[in-house]
DNA sequence: TATATAATTTAGCCTGTGCTACACTCGGAC
DNA sequence: GTCCGAGTGTAGCACAGGCTAAATTATATA
């Protein structure tokens, strides 16, 4: 408690990279690393969801993404413009939002991904529930090197989750 | 593709909650539970980074916090002021940041927390630098059941970390 | 003690993502 | 052909969490 202030400017420098000691640097990687994927991640689960609802129902509506996501069809409206601007889906006024070829890809690897990772929970006991709701989180955080991990150990993605999905 | 529209208002009702099927709302829930999480993931990742601190050398400064998750002091000063509002540490102006009682225990859980992932991503292959990368994001997305379902596969988080972390 | 510099504060600014309220369109029922 | 209601659009707001620039404070050291 009332320790001495052993760190001011002087002695609080840099920390070394040694070895097995994580590091400040490594620390501000991984962080960063976090906030890019909170970026994409809407993204990513938009493109999803409307490659679900073109597959199941032919068309992608506002309202349809507003109830999935559970909030306003105002937050989709903008959200989808700024994923026009990206170059992922099309969109023109009071018509259905649809894929464009970028956006059908990211949707490809999302679902793949997310797959992986409901059938990961699922292998460790985790229940059908649980392990959808964590997994909504968790996909957005998987690089390629643990994807492959995760299928390793928890096989291929088994079916295509129901059937069709 | 050229498919009729099938989906006006009359024919696309809620989605009843057939078994096995996920339904908007179950999806709804996931989603609300994502945001939910992003909201109290910066507050986790603070709390745990300053107890790191408090360890190592006795006391939190901004400058420190900023160094670690690579963004600038200004964010830091804005974010543990929120932090001081919601109540899990105090701080006083040009002094160090400490935690509170509520503060420490929300570190001790989420460092617990972050070892598990850690832990669990080494055991299925991944490399320690990309196991620590992305247990960054994939933490504050796991529930206590999936929490204790990693636990139960990767065994008690073996040794504390490194050392004391 | 004086001063240089590191650390902190403060004052703006921005973007993303959420909301309510209200106006408008379009399509199916009558 | 009209009209009503579900679906959209638009305006305006809030908050989290980023930033730079400039002013201020504390402290190490000369
Ligand atoms: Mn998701
Ligand atoms: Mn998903
Ligand atoms: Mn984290
Ligand atoms: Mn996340």
């Amino acid at each position: 408690m009332a320790q001495p202030r052993k760190s001011t400017q002087a002695n609080r420098r840099r920390g070394g990279p040694r070895p097995g000691v994580p590091g400040p640097d490594d620390q501000a990687r991984g962080h960063h690393r976090t906030r890019q994927a909170h970026l994409v991640e809407v993204a990513e689960d938009y493109v999803e969801t409307i490659a679900d609802l073109l597959e199941v129902q032919g068309e992608a509506r506002a309202v349809d993404l507003a109830r999935r996501f559970g909030v306003s069809h105002v937050t989709v409206t903008k959200t989808v413009s700024r994923l026009q601007e990206a170059g992922l889906v099309t969109s023109r006024p009071y018509r259905a939002i649809f894929l464009t070829p970028a956006g059908r890809r990211l949707a490809a690897k999302c679902r793949h991904r997310h797959r992986v990772v409901v059938e990961l929970l699922r292998k460790l006991g985790v229940r059908e529930g649980t392990a959808r709701l964590d997994a909504e989180g968790i996909e957005h955080h998987i690089s390629s090197e643990t994807l492959a991990a995760f299928e390793r150990f928890a096989g291929r993605p088994a079916a295509p989750e129901n059937t069709a999905r």
